[in-house]
DNA sequence: GTGACTTAGG
DNA sequence: CCTAAGTCAC
């Protein structure tokens, strides 16, 4: 089973990419962040006509999360993040497919720092490890999947020294990074690759794909049950470069039947 | 020689379109209306490539009118329309090329009636007469060409009862119109096809073109020195349905040699 | 640099 | 409905 995470910044837009990667890449479950739809403006006749179910929080002009499946069923479990009722902004949607929560979501920008966004960017996360925690607790077969806005490490940037003060890349989004990893989350892309380069978002100013100043913000992680099916996994890198593309990549994994 | 007028609706957006339509008409003169552009964003190096020489008078958002002519010199005479030198509206340009003098003009489009633009509008027309004026006094080759934004009766529209009060079908310029032809302007497509129904502008609305629910606006004007001349005409209407079309359609007319 | 939105003009 | 342009967020 192919699980894959690919924020298109803008569903509308991006839709002739998107359709085309679906086409190439046959995924089985995609989570897709950045809509930047409302919930009446996703497209979801093309997503059904390219063979997958879906389900979606949409929001005007920003954020916005999905979550597709291909003849699977999918059940949905949460709308929101759980932990602030009086949060508005629509980056997260969770549900069970194949008897695995996904939980699909885009984690705030976080910049500038420091600041107000920078400190709700910290409360999420919380909220987050909070919710993910349970799963843990309860040994559920879970993925953590979406664009974290979390540089984790130095080899996951171009130039670390720069981000010093990003929000993408400061020490206590790190920290909360790592934090996920202490409780056994396992970041899928690392595992298979420990040692290599590798980026799934490249910023479009300074032609910085044609340089490769990228960063790792994309991650797929997977709760202790999974870690044993993980059969491979990638960043169809190759989709950044296509005409009217997203700035980010698309990652995936493949997992091994139970 | 093939000559022709086309409202663009924005240069830039509209240049897949625009090169497709000159390679396959291949016209020899092309006159256009609502660049849409200021003066330092006219794609020159694309109509260059596409084999035509070029003048241009753009403006910021709004009017710009372009002169193209393929293998001939293009001799600029006015940037403007001369009778109001407070007008900083771009709707004029006049070129002689090959010994005829082509006035390439954008007619305010005069909506809402009542009102300072219909005033304007009925203004800048009696200027155009001025200047026109003097074409048919010094008995030259000339031709009035471009958007007039009048509608000049009843057959060129589809609906005329409709359009009383719209500044497009006002009687006022009809009138104006009437009065050019009876200085002996030729209306040239009236000529070539006394009977039938002409349109060359279908509103982006309500599926218009669909329903050929259109108007003429574009026309071309022949001096009387050029009415022998006159050899054949036509409206691309196809053009109006390709993808990215204009709301208008290209006219053009073809002249016999001298 | 790019997308979505808004506004103005048609 | 469609364009250009200005705004905001990333």
């Amino acid at each position: 089973m192919k699980i894959a995470t690919y924020n298109v910044n803008g569903i509308n837009g991006r839709l002739p990419v998107l359709l085309r990667w679906l086409e190439e890449a046959q995924p089985d479950i995609v989570c897709l962040q950045e809509l930047k739809a409302p919930q009446e403006r996703f497209p979801i006749t093309a997503i059904n006509q390219a063979g997958y179910q879906a389900i979606w929080k949409g929001q005007k002009s920003w954020n916005g999360v999905a979550i597709l499946a291909k003849d699977r069923e999918i059940i949905e479990v949460q709308r929101s993040l759980p932990g602030d009722d009086d949060d508005v902004q629509s980056r997260y949607i969770e549900a069970i497919i194949d008897q695995i929560v996904i939980c699909c979501f885009y984690v705030p920008n976080g910049n500038p720092y420091p600041g107000e966004k920078f400190d709700y960017k910290l409360a999420w996360i919380k909220r987050l490890q909070k919710r993910s925690q349970q799963f843990i607790d309860m040994e559920l077969p879970a993925i953590l999947i979406g664009d974290f806005n979390i540089i984790p490490n130095a080899e996951d940037v171009y130039k670390p020294e720069r981000w010093e003060n990003d929000a993408l890349y400061r020490k206590e989004v790190r920290k909360a990074y790592r934090e996920l990893i202490r409780k056994g989350w396992i970041d899928s892309i690392r595992n298979l690759f420990p040692e290599e380069k590798i980026y799934t978002f490249w910023d479009y100013l300074y032609k910085a794909y044609e340089r490769n100043a990228g960063i790792r913000l994309d991650h797929i992680l997977l709760s202790p049950l999974l870690k044993s099916r993980l059969k491979s996994g990638g960043v169809d890198k190759y989709v950044r470069g296509w005409e009217k593309s997203s700035d980010h990549a698309p990652v995936w994994i493949e997992l091994n039947k139970k």
